[in-house]
DNA sequence: CAGAATCCGCCAAGATACTG
DNA sequence: CAGTATCTTGGCGGATTCTG
């Protein structure tokens, strides 16, 4: 277990959310799969540049036992394994969106007034 | 500077919005100054059961510096400082809202089907 | 291919004490 | 009252290696 052993009482609905969608990569795993409906472990890797594999996997294993996507697994000769999300993360996804909406406006703020990414 | 160092390359709304309510009691703070408009260190502080004073100023010193409430001090024999949402903060609890309802409707689910905050 | 297991660095966050 | 300064630590996340 991770952060996921939290499930703790909360202030208000925010925090509840937040303890879903927090770490480092869950929003864009919501998003991938999101956008692309259902992925492999490798594609979702490489659709996460810089992801390394026990992150993944451990993002993976904690959005599927808070019930936001289904793991279906293959038992083939190569292993295939397939992500998708469920009802819950459908409308996780859809109430992320204003707030995408606002990081994307920020974003562009950012960008116009002189703060370029240094690199 | 804590976590306030990243305003990095960002891959998609969702985490340049993510980059700036991360932090355990910032989507708190927003939520305290949406409600009461206006509230003094120390009426965050107790209304942020748990928070110490020094997570409490880092977090509110991020949030001013991202434009997202504004810091008035008033130069008095004791002290006193105000905070209050500036339009960005406002808009971004806006924008917050849904993700609030998605984090509720959960609450009352994990509620209701047997998962009681053990404490 | 899709993981599991292990070791480790680093930073967010906690606790404590001091100050204008 | 509203911070600041310093020390410590828990655990998130990275890198590597091994397996079905």
């Amino acid at each position: 277990m991770a952060s996921s052993d939290r499930r703790g009482p909360y202030i208000c609905g925010i925090d509840a959310a937040m303890d879903v969608v927090s770490g480092k990569w869950k929003s864009l795993i919501l998003w991938e799969l999101a956008n692309y409906g259902t992925r492999r472990f490798g594609e979702l890797k490489r659709g996460l540049p810089g992801v390394s594999e026990k992150m993944l996997i451990q993002h993976l294993r904690e959005m599927e036992q808070d019930g936001l996507l289904h793991r279906e697994v293959y038992r083939e000769v190569p292993p295939k394994v397939e992500y998708a999300l469920t009802e819950h993360g459908r409308s996780l996804n859809e109430a992320l969106g204003p707030l995408g909406e606002w990081g994307q406006r920020r974003a562009e703020r950012l960008a116009a007034e002189g703060t370029p990414p240094p690199a």
